[in-house]
RNA sequence: GGUCCUGUGGCCGAGUGGUUAGGCUCAGCUCUGCAAAAGCUGCUACAGCGGUUCAAGUCCGCUCGGGACCUCCA
């Protein structure tokens, strides 16, 4: 390709030449939200994070499928109820199948992702539709040696793995610690009577009595462990080594390595080319997180609900003051940076729609091209969206000014204006312009009176009369501006 | 305790050893009936100490602070 894309591969801590397997595919998977609760702010950013790659990996052409799971089996919790599957004690507690609550907030999520504009996924596989499929994984892997069934669950054997391939590889942990039971001195592990050794992990649990969601499977009624729905469905769909794997910095250690034991295990090879991992969304300085009880759903943010938010703002906003700092840095949540985030948006999407008012001149003042080709350099550059709105703020200047006249573009900027928004605005960064929906004739019909009524008035110094249109319009969230000749108008 | 990350100007946040990140805020100017918008200009930086180097925010060491993972978590 003509611009080598560079990502951070967790696997060897580097910045890596992104090489696809069988180029043009592309294979990615990035775990998915476990739907036992609302979505809040932390999952909007490995879903936009991945969501902004898949997009420009499209754009270089390469044919990408980009497979996002839910998780709708529910795993086991360490807390009062033991052995109690999270998503049958949500039921429990609001006397509600559990397949209910599964598809209430499945469907909360759907929304959340589409107002942050991420649901180009090409599969979006359910943990409960695949358990044929974990299975026969499992099978696999107890033929192969490396898993034990005891007193109906399968556990993957840490220790007799670790003999033939590396385990840790990803995490950086050493299984000789893992078993010493470093700082786990003062937990109360549930299950660790039935494994052979500590860092042993589940494949397959037997459900107790009062565990509603179950299934069966060749050693008890009962549930998959945790990692296995992503082996089992990123090889479905992806094979049995892929691109690209995603997903939170927290999933790192267990989920990950064990997605890693599981597939090795099981089909002898590497599941994944590049493994890649955001980082976490704070709240004063904390991680934002369920077991925190810190986190503000993303329903929250949009209808301003939530007593830490000042206000209430919209997806495009939430999407923007992501992209504003690289993926791979924590990012502090506040109001003031999402104010800010706001306005900068506002700002972009002002002059993006100005462009198409331009007056193109003879000759030109500025130089388009360099920001294109900045832009895609910062996007090769591990995917940092921080510089390429950096970029495009100097696109903004350039519109703005010219719109003012005090820069000069020709009929081929104009064009590469339009091209540079429209690749890397829409395209790539996957942002939209919230303002264009109401019925747009009819309205531009009125305005158009309602301005010209002004302009009589103003013309006539009657100011008592056209400042009195100007704020009521601004009442409606709209808002005039009075230009050198003209007067326009945004809806806000 | 182990592994790892991190500390940038009023705020948020980029930064591959050598030139202005950018946004928001604030101040001044231009435009304007006024305001808004827009343009121009300006403001305050790299936690501390020491080292390597012609040159360090950017590498190394130490100190102090913050955080992640080791348990369900995006």
């Amino acid at each position: 390709m003509e611009h080598p894309l560079y990502i951070t591969n967790s696997l060897t801590r580097t910045k890596e030449q992104f090489i696809p397997i069988n180029s043009p595919f592309v294979g990615m998977y990035v775990c998915g939200p476990t739907v036992y609760g609302s979505p809040h702010l932390g999952h909007a950013r490995p879903y936009t994070t991945f969501d902004i790659l898949s997009r420009y990996l499209r754009h270089l052409g390469y044919k990408v499928r980009y497979v996002r799971n839910i998780t709708d089996v529910g795993h086991l919790e360490n807390d009062a109820d033991e052995g109690e599957d999270k998503i049958a004690k949500k039921a429990r507690l609001e006397q509600l199948e559990p397949m209910e609550i599964v598809e209430l907030y499945t469907s909360q999520f759907h929304d959340a992702m589409r107002a942050l504009n991420n649901n180009h996924v090409s599969i979006e596989p359910r943990a409960s539709g695949h358990i044929i499929e974990q299975v026969e994984m499992i099978k696999k892997i107890i033929a192969n040696g490396y898993a034990y069934e005891s007193n109906g669950s399968v556990y993957l054997d840490v220790v007799k793995y670790n003999v033939d391939y590396p385990y840790g590889e990803l995490s950086g942990r050493v299984v000789e610690e893992l078993l010493a039971g470093a700082g786990n001195e003062k937990r109360e592990l549930e299950g660790q009577e039935e494994k052979r050794n500590a860092p042993d992990f589940a494949l397959w649990k037997k459900a107790s009595l009062e565990h509603i969601m179950r299934w069966p499977s060749p050693w008890s009624d009962g549930f998959p462990g945790w990692h296995i729905e992503c082996s089992a469905m990123s090889a479905k769909y992806l094979g049995t080594t892929f691109d690209i794997h995603g997903g939170g910095m927290d999933l790192l250690f267990p989920h990950h390595e064990g997605e890693i034991a599981q597939s090795k295990s099981c089909n002898g090879v590497s599941p994944v080319k590049y493994w890649m991992h955001n980082n976490m969304i704070t709240i004063n300085g904390q991680k934002m997180g369920k077991s925190l009880g810190n986190f503000i759903n993303l329903e929250q943010f949009f209808d301003g609900s939530h007593p830490l938010l000042l206000q209430a703002y919209n997806g495009m906003t939430i999407r923007f003051f992501l992209m504003q700092a690289h993926y791979r840095s924590p990012l502090d949540f506040s109001n003031e940076g999402l104010q800010a985030a706001e306005k900068a948006l506002q700002r972009i999407m002002n002059s993006v729609d100005l462009i198409e008012k331009l007056k193109p001149a003879d000759s030109s003042t500025v130089d388009v091209s360099s920001i294109s080709n900045a832009c895609y350099a910062a996007m090769n550059d591990d995917m940092n969206t921080a510089i390429v709105i950096s970029h495009l703020f100097e696109m903004v200047r350039i519109v703005n000014s010219a719109y003012a006249g005090t820069e000069k573009v020709t009929s081929d900027d104009i064009e590469s204006l339009r091209k540079l928004s429209n690749t890397f605005v829409f395209e790539i960064l996957g942002l939209q312009n919230e303002k264009e929906q109401s019925s747009a004739s009819e309205t531009d019909g009125l305005m158009q009176l309602i301005i010209s009524m002004r302009a009589t008035a103003r013309n006539n110094k009657d100011f008592a009369t056209s400042d009195k249109i100007r704020d009521e319009l601004l009442k409606l969230n709209i808002r005039l501006k009075d230009e050198k000749d003209t007067v326009t108008w945004v809806k806000e």
